[in-house]
RNA sequence: GGCCCCAUCGUCUAGUUAGGUCUAGGACAUCGGAUUUUCAUUCCGGUAACAGGGGUUCAAAUCCCCUUGGGGUCACCA
C-alpha cells in the first residue's frame, strides 16, 4: 500500500517552526517510503481571507523545498483541498451517523450543558453527557426540528468500549470511553467541526499515516471513534513532541513571544534577528515576525539547510553521532522508530551552529546572491545586477569567510558599502586607542603620509609596510593595527585588516584616516 | 482537577525494543590551551547526566511498581 501523509494547517497567516517540523516528518515519512504527501487546508471556522492567510504557509513549505503531491495549486483526484470546500462530504457523512443511530441531535441549551460541565467539576465527577435528547421519540424529535429548535450532532460514544491505538512513536495508548462526553460533530448550522472533518477527509483522502505533533493525543480517541462509526479503515498513527520553547518544556508560542524576549537561551537569536531585520526596514520588536515563525529565519538569512537541518534533529536522530544532513540524507534515512517521547526546545545555538556549517559549505555563487538582496533592501547597494558591484560584494563576502553565519552577518561588514561620511566609530574603542594614547595621533599621522606614497596599495605590501613602521616606530604592533583599523572600518576587530584596507582602496583609507584623525584631535582638544 | 504523555550532561541526543562490552558515547554551549595582527575559524584538552525510592536478577540507565517533577489537553477552535 502507498503510504500517504497530510499536513493540515490552518490558514493563520504565518507558519509555525514547530507545525513546519511537524510537517518536515511528514514529507519525509511519506518520502521516505515513496508515498505521497498531502497538504489539506482546515479552514472549517475561518472565513475571510484565507487566500492571503495561506501564502506564508505555501511560502515556508516551498522556501524549504518541501513539495506536495496534492493540495493547493497543484489540485488532485481528491480535490479540493480546501475543508471550506467539501461541505457536501461532510453532509453525507453526517447522515450516514444519524441514521445508523450512531450519532444523536442534542437540543440542549449550551447554557444547560455548559452548566452541568461545572457542577460535574465541582462535584469533581467525570463529565459526560447527559443524553437527554436521546430520550426523546422519534416523533418530538421531529417536532423540535420542524419547529426550528436549534441543535448540534453528537458522536454517541460507545461507553463501554475501549479504545487502543499503536502509536509509532509512543507505543500502545488507551483510553476508557466510559470517560469521554459525547463530542459534537457538526455545530448548530450544520457544520463540522474539526475531529469530524478531519476523520471523514483522512479517509477521503486515503490518509495511511496520520502525523502530527502530540497535542492531538487526546483529539484520537474520538476520531478513532468516529472512524469506526463511519465504517473506516482508521490510519496508523505517530504523534511526535512537540517543539518546545528553548530550555524548557512548554509547547512554543506564538502568544508568549514577550516571554521569550527575555529568555537567556532565545537571546542570542533575537539579537541576530534584531540586527538584521532593523537594517531591511522590519521592526524587529513587531509580532509579525519572530523565531517561531520560520519566515523570520528566512528574513534574517538563514539557510533551507540550516533550517531544516536543525528541525529534523529535534527529536529524531539517525544514530550517535550523525548531526548533519542533507534534505535527501533526511528523505533516506528518516524513520518514525528513530522518533523520540519527549518534547524538545529549539536550541538557537545549535541551530546557528547547523547553520554556519551549511553556509560554510556553500558555493560562492550563492553566497552572493544570497547576500546581494540583503544589502539592497538596506539600501547599501543600488542594483544587484551591477558586475562592479558584484565584483564587490563577492570580495567582501570572500574577505568576510565564516564570519558570515547568516546572510544577515553580511551588514556586520558594512564598512565596505557606507559613505566615509557615514561610517559610524565604536566610541569606546576609539577613545581607548586613538584619542586616549597620547602618541597615537601623531602616529596615525605619519603613518596616513606613508600610506599615500603607496604604490601597490595591496594586501602583502601593507602587511609589510605596517610592521616595519611600528618597527622603525619603536611601537607594539598592538598600538598600531587596532587603531588603524578603528579609523577605516569604524570597529574594534574584524575580517583581515590588510585585505580589509586593499579592499577599501587607497582612497578611501587615506580620507576615512583624514575623518579620523580630525575627529580624535578635537576630542583631545575640548 | 479529570484524562493522557514524558523523564540520560546547561541544551539536542546515543544507549532502553532483544539487561552485562556504559567507570554512560556524540554534538552544541561553556571553560582552558595551541594557532592568528584583532575577531571568527581550525586543532587539542577539561567540566558536566541515568529525578528519587522500592523490587526482579549473578548483573538494571535498560524490566516491574510507587513517588516526585515536567508537559499536553479538556469548546457549537483547529
Amino acid at each position: 500500500m502507498t503510504v500517504r501523509t497530510r499536513f493540515a494547517p490552518s490558514p493563520t497567516g504565518y507558519m509555525h517552526i514547530g507545525g513546519m517540523r511537524t510537517a518536515l516528518f511528514c514529507w519525509l515519512w511519506a518520502r521516505h517510503n515513496r508515498g505521497q504527501f498531502i497538504l489539506r487546508i482546515d479552514d472549517t471556522d475561518q472565513q475571510r481571507n484565507i487566500d492571503a492567510a495561506l501564502v506564508p504557509i505555501l511560502d515556508a513549505f516551498r522556501w524549504l523545498g518541501l513539495d506536495w503531491d496534492e493540495g493547493p495549486e497543484v489540485g488532485g483526484p481528491h480535490a479540493p483541498y480546501f475543508q471550506s470546500q467539501r461541505r457536501d462530504l461532510y453532509d453525507a457523512a453526517l447522515n450516514k451517523l444519524l441514521d445508523s443511530g450512531k450519532a444523536y441531535r442534542d437540543f440542549e441549551v449550551p447554557e444547560d450543558t455548559q452548566a452541568q460541565r461545572e457542577a460535574a467539576e465541582k462535584e469533581k465527577r467525570v463529565y459526560v453527557s447527559s443524553r437527554a435528547s436521546l430520550a426523546l421519540t422519534k416523533d418530538e424529535t421531529e417536532k423540535l426540528i420542524a419547529d426550528g429548535k436549534p441543535f448540534v450532532v453528537r458522536l454517541l460514544v460507545p461507553r463501554a468500549d475501549k479504545v487502543a491505538i499503536n502509536d509509532h512513536v509512543r507505543g500502545q495508548v488507551e483510553w476508557d470511553c466510559s470517560l469521554m462526553p459525547d463530542p459534537v460533530v457538526a455545530r448548530s448550522d450544520g457544520s463540522p467541526l474539526y475531529n469530524f472533518a478531519t476523520v471523514v477527509d483522512d479517509a477521503a483522502l486515503e490518509i495511511t499515516h496520520v502525523i502530527r505533533a502530540e497535542e492531538h493525543l487526546p483529539n484520537t480517541p474520538i476520531q478513532v471513534l468516529l472512524h469506526r462509526a463511519l465504517g473506516n479503515k482508521t490510519p496508523e498513527w505517530a504523534h511526535i513532541p512537540y517543539v518546545a520553547s528553548p530550555g524548557s518544556k512548554e509547547k512554543m508560542s506564538k502568544r508568549k513571544i514577550d516571554k521569550y524576549r527575555t529568555n537567556p537561551q532565545f537571546q542570542k537569536m533575537f539579537e541576530l534577528g534584531d540586527q538584521v531585520l532593523s537594517r531591511i526596514g522590519i521592526d524587529p520588536k513587531s509580532d509579525a515576525l519572530s523565531p517561531v515563525m520560520v519566515a523570520y529565519y528566512r528574513e534574517v538569512g538563514f539557510l533551507p539547510a540550516g533550517v531544516l537541518n536543525s528541525l529534523v534533529r529535534l527529536g529524531w536522530s539517525l544514530d550517535d553521532a550523525t548531526e548533519f544532513f542533507t534534505l535527501d540524507d533526511m528523505k533516506r534515512k528518516f524513520s518514525l522508530e528513530r522518533v523520540i517521547k519527549s518534547a524538545a526546545g529549539l536550541d538557537p545555538d545549535k541551530m546557528l551552529s547547523f547553520q554556519a556549517h551549511w553556509m560554510s559549505q556553500l558555493p560562492a555563487d550563492q553566497k552572493l546572491d544570497g547576500c546581494l538582496p540583503f544589502l539592497k533592501k538596506a539600501g547599501l547597494i543600488d542594483d544587484e545586477n551591477d558586475p562592479a558591484t558584484r565584483a564587490r560584494v563577492a570580495s567582501v563576502i570572500e574577505l568576510a569567510a565564516d564570519r558570515l553565519r547568516v546572510f544577515g552577518d553580511i551588514f556586520q561588514l558594512d564598512e565596505f558599502f557606507v559613505a566615509d561620511a557615514d561610517l559610524k566609530i565604536d566610541d569606546k574603542n576609539f577613545q581607548k586607542r586613538v584619542v586616549k594614547p597620547e602618541t597615537a595621533v601623531d602616529l596615525l599621522r605619519d603613518l596616513r603620509k606613508r600610506l599615500a606614497e603607496v604604490v601597490d596599495f595591496a594586501s602583502a605590501p601593507l602587511h609589510d609596510l605596517l610592521q616595519s613602521f611600528a618597527a622603525e616606530k619603536q611601537v607594539k604592533v598592538g598600538d598600531v593595527f587596532p587603531a588603524v583599523r578603528l579609523c577605516v572600518t569604524g570597529k574594534a576587530q574584524g575580517a583581515d585588516l590588510f585585505r580589509s584596507l586593499e579592499l577599501l582602496g587607497q582612497e578611501c583609507v587615506l580620507r576615512r584616516m583624514d575623518r579620523a584623525i580630525g575627529l580624535a584631535e578635537s576630542q583631545r582638544a575640548s
